[in-house]
DNA sequence: ACGATGGTTCGGCTATCATCGAACCATGAG
DNA sequence: CTCATGGTTCGATGATAGCCGAACCATCGT
């Protein structure tokens, strides 16, 4: 009786009908709250909650504690590599999932607290991920600061605060992370300084000119 | 109430542990009768039987019959490249394991299915990736093509089917790719051909001799 | 302070399923 | 033909685990 990895520890998470339809739905890498998910298995909140914590127990979802909500997201992209592998045995393709679509505008660029977020803010954040701006523990590297300095952020530029310099806050309208922090104040200040954008007034609403826009993805690259 | 892909079905047929033991020790390629495997798993060949039969059921396993014998195999590279999606999630969840003599050689170079995996196949599949011998699409180049030929891998060579000429499976010990496909096990067919390897028997080690790791290295580049 | 909402815990019901003993088919050897 | 061996089918049993109702805790808005 051979003793090899325990695979059917994970297999047995993914194998119940409720959880499978809760890791499909995250499929994107956006995050659910707990009773969205229950609806989308179609079972009580009882149940899904029981569900989730095995989730999380077996390290297949982590979970972001917000106010009176809970997000869950897949725990890496291990989680993805691991569903797709198993979507290769059933050729149908997965349908779309729909979120809240809100007043576009918002869902596009808006004020959250101090920093950026929207569409705009998360396209900075996975970019800075993705080309190495920052680490995996949010510490801004040598290349970040470079890219930052460029449009005015830097090290010196940053007040004195125990208030951490960069982390990542959760996307209601994206259900992904943008960027925020004290880097992330400043950049949306520098965005507003540069007139690349500006506020609307009574609202979050963050309106880039054209041109802005324009130079704010080139800046992203 | 999602109607997704049926995910949940396959991966309860991986969620029993003594299937998930017989998986585990069909994943070097070959093919076992069902009392060997019955063996393996610890239990009785009535329930051996049953499972066995929920496994080609579910086309996990194929079977072929042989005189008074059943022999089991994976139905495809896809089971393959499944149970090593999983093996990911066991890899960093026991690090005090007792580490006998066959662990750092299984991680350096070993059989998964029919094609390398371990530090070897990975560092193939990224060179591949990096030089430009594979598109993003993992289609194979012009330049690909003119180095596989140097050790006898051909697109003529290479025998007509429908499985997919170049896959990249995910690697359980390195959590990266590596080559997989037809051009995958061609790969290691010329690797055990020009000697540069052979199998270790009764184990999924590949073991290079020294010179053939040299010229593998000397010819990746 | 109070109600509304998101989420969890507890207890009991139920269905599924892995397991094995025993009996049963099929093939091959002598 | 006869026996041994590989493999399957059947039925009973026991454990696991999903499910929901109800009650409970925590947070937000007013």
């Amino acid at each position: 009786m051979r003793e090899g990895p325990d695979i059917a520890r994970i297999a047995a998470l993914v194998a119940d009908p409720a959880r499978s339809s809760m890791l499909l739905a995250l499929m994107d890498g956006r995050a659910l709250t707990a009773t969205e998910l229950s609806g989308l298995a179609g079972v009580t909140k009882q149940t899904a909650s029981g569900h989730l914590a095995k989730l999380v127990d077996g390290e297949v979802l982590a979970v972001e504690a917000q106010g009176r909500h809970r997000y869950f997201r897949l725990a890496g992209a291990h989680v993805a590599a691991l569903i797709e592998a198993l979507m290769v045995f059933s050729s149908d393709a997965a349908p779309p999932v729909r979120t809240g679509p809100k007043e576009p505008a918002l869902r596009k660029a808006r004020v959250c607290y101090d920093h950026l977020a929207g569409e705009m803010g998360v396209a900075l954040y996975d970019r800075a991920r993705v080309a190495g701006w920052l680490t995996d523990d949010l510490s801004v590297t040598e290349a970040g600061w470079s890219r930052f300095s460029a449009i005015g952020v830097s090290p010196e530029s940053l007040p004195r605060s125990n208030r951490p310099q960069c982390r990542a806050c959760l996307d209601w309208s994206q259900r992904r992370h943008h960027l925020a922090g004290l880097i992330g104040k400043a950049t949306l200040d520098r965005l507003f300084a540069l007139s690349w954008a500006r506020r609307l007034p009574a609202s979050r609403v963050v309106a880039f000119t054209p041109e802005g826009e324009r130079r704010f993805r080139e800046w992203i690259g």
